[in-house]
DNA sequence: GGCTAATAGTTGTATTTGTAACTAACAACG
DNA sequence: CGTTGTTAGTTACAAATACAACTATTAGCC
C-alpha cells in the first residue's frame, strides 16, 4: 500500500479535473442559462439533437452518459420551452422520438455559435500540440466511449 | 460570429472535461463514501487539513474554490464524525481554526493512500510526457490559482 | 396464447446544492 | 466612543439531483 505522506492534493487528477471543469463549465453555463434559462442537461439534450438529429431519450442518455431520469426531466423542460417535440414510435410505443422544433433549432444554432467561440477562447491558452495531447488524455481518462 | 455548423460536441472542451471528471470522480468518490460516508466537500476539507495543517474555513474555501456555505456544512458533518474540532481564534472571535482529531488524521491517511493508488492507476493510462502536458493544460484552464 | 423477463420512460421522495439573508465580531473614521 | 462598513460563518428556503419504485409496453419461450 502507498505511503499517505506521498499524497499531494495539488497533483491529484480528480481534484484538478474538477477545478478545471467547474471553472470552464461555469463560464459556458452562464450563457445557456442567461439566454434560455436552461440547465446543463437541457443544453446537452439540445446539443445532441442539434448535432445528430432526432433521437430517443435512451439513446441520448447512453451517448451523453446521463441517467434516464435526468434526461426525462430535461426533455420535459425543453418541451415546455417549445424546443422539442416527442412523437411516439409506432413500432414500439414505449419509445418516443425527440425532434427539435424550428425554435429549438434556432436556439441550438445560437448556442452552438457561442460554444464554438467559447471553445476557441479556451483553446487560445493552449498550443496546437497541447490541444491534441489534452484531448487524447481526456479521452483516455473519460473511459470507453459508447459505440452505439 | 462563428458558424454553428462548425460546432462539434465531441470536441467541446467543457463537455469532454465534464465527462472525464465525472467518470474519474465517481471512481474515487465511491471510496470515501463507502469507507466514511463522506461527501465530496467533506473529503476536500479533510484533505486540505491533512495536507496543510490547521486552517480556518475561509482559507479552505479560497484554496479549494468552494463556497463558504458548502464548507460550513462539510465542517459540521466532519465534526459529527469526530474528524475535526473547531477552536475559536482568541484574537478574532469570528474565526475558528479547524484541526484534525486523531481519528480524522487516521481517516485522512487512509484516504490519502487510496488517493495515491487511484491517481497512479489513472496515470498508468498516460505516458510521462502526456502527464506533464495534461497537468499544465488543466492548470491553464482551471484559471488562476489563488496566491494566498 | 399465457407466463416471465426485459426495456422505455415517469414519478415520488430523500439528499444535496445554490442563493440570499442573517448574526456576530471586528475595523476605520469622524 | 459611536456610527458605518466589512468579514467570518450559519441558517432558511428554493431549486436540482440521486435513487428507488412505478407504469406501460414489448420480447422470449414453453
Amino acid at each position: 500500500m502507498s505511503d499517505p505522506a506521498d499524497f499531494q492534493l495539488q497533483r491529484f487528477l480528480p481534484y484538478l479535473l474538477n477545478q478545471a471543469t467547474e471553472e470552464v463549465g461555469r463560464g459556458f453555463g452562464q450563457i445557456y442559462k442567461d439566454r434560455y434559462g436552461m440547465l446543463r442537461t437541457e443544453w446537452r439534450v439540445l446539443a445532441h439533437l442539434g448535432q445528430f438529429g432526432p433521437l430517443d431519450a435512451t439513446r441520448i442518455g447512453k451517448m451523453a452518459r446521463v441517467h434516464k431520469t435526468k434526461i426525462s426531466r430535461a426533455v420535459t423542460a425543453l418541451q415546455d420551452k417549445r424546443f422539442v417535440t416527442r412523437t411516439t414510435d409506432d413500432h414500439d410505443r414505449r419509445r418516443a422520438l425527440l425532434c427539435l422544433t424550428p425554435a429549438g433549432t434556432l436556439a441550438y444554432n445560437d448556442l452552438a455559435a457561442f460554444a464554438l467561440d467559447y471553445d476557441r477562447r479556451l483553446l487560445g491558452r493552449l498550443t496546437t500540440k497541447e490541444h491534441a495531447t489534452f484531448l487524447s488524455c481526456l479521452q483516455k481518462l473519460g473511459g470507453d466511449l459508447p459505440k452505439n
